[in-house]
DNA sequence: GATTGATGTAATGCGTAACTTTACACCATA
DNA sequence: TATGGTGTAAAGTTACGCATTACATCAATC
């Protein structure tokens, strides 16, 4: 069951495609709207990145929008991430019984 | 006009007074059921560090709920800490314009 | 009053990650 | 062939989470 945003697409497949193509933009351009370096925006775009909150306050300021909607899901990429690596090396940990 | 999740409470707070707190446990041994260090715990509780997914993970498995639920209250924190920051240095952003 | 346990916190070291700068390679197109 | 857009890699900077160790404070108990 899904509950709340459950994109399998990533912030920066997104905000390529949405954003960036939508309004026929360059990624140099969006960049340089931005106010980062092309390298930085091209790592975020093919997902070598991750949008940090900083970097959302610039999306929305510059293209409009919540900055909230990009961390959101950026989080639940992250979330994904650390649970891949907490199932691959799972920490013994003693559950906690209630009552 | 307040939207989402609006807390003004730091997640480090309600895990202290709703999870630690609440089931009796002292600081000393939650930090030993999730498995991390004592300094480390406490710096979250007091808002010196963050919520990490790692953490978020830990909290959910040991206590039951969401890690979902913390991330995001971490998220709210985060992006207000970066808004104060944006704008008490704002970078120049060129306002793009659409249509 | 002294001891013990719980807590906050500071210092150090380590690992990781984002960002800039610079540079190189590939590709399409004019 | 030259140009512009793109991906990406290397090096340096900065920031942060975490463990380890250590120290100080405070409350409760002996």
């Amino acid at each position: 069951m899904k509950r709340g945003i459950e994109h399998n697409t990533h912030p920066g497949e997104l905000l390529r495609e949405d954003i960036i193509q939508a309004n026929g933009l360059t990624i140099s351009k969006a960049a340089e709207l931005l106010g980062v370096t092309r390298p930085t925006l091209s790592n975020i775009l093919n997902e070598k990145t991750s949008i940090t909150p900083n970097m959302a306050l610039r999306i929305a300021k510059v293209f409009g929008g919540h900055a909230d909607f990009w961390l959101r899901m950026q989080l639940s990429h992250d979330l994904r991430k650390a649970e891949r690596q907490f199932n691959e090396n799972p920490p013994k940990l003693t559950g906690f019984e209630y009552g």
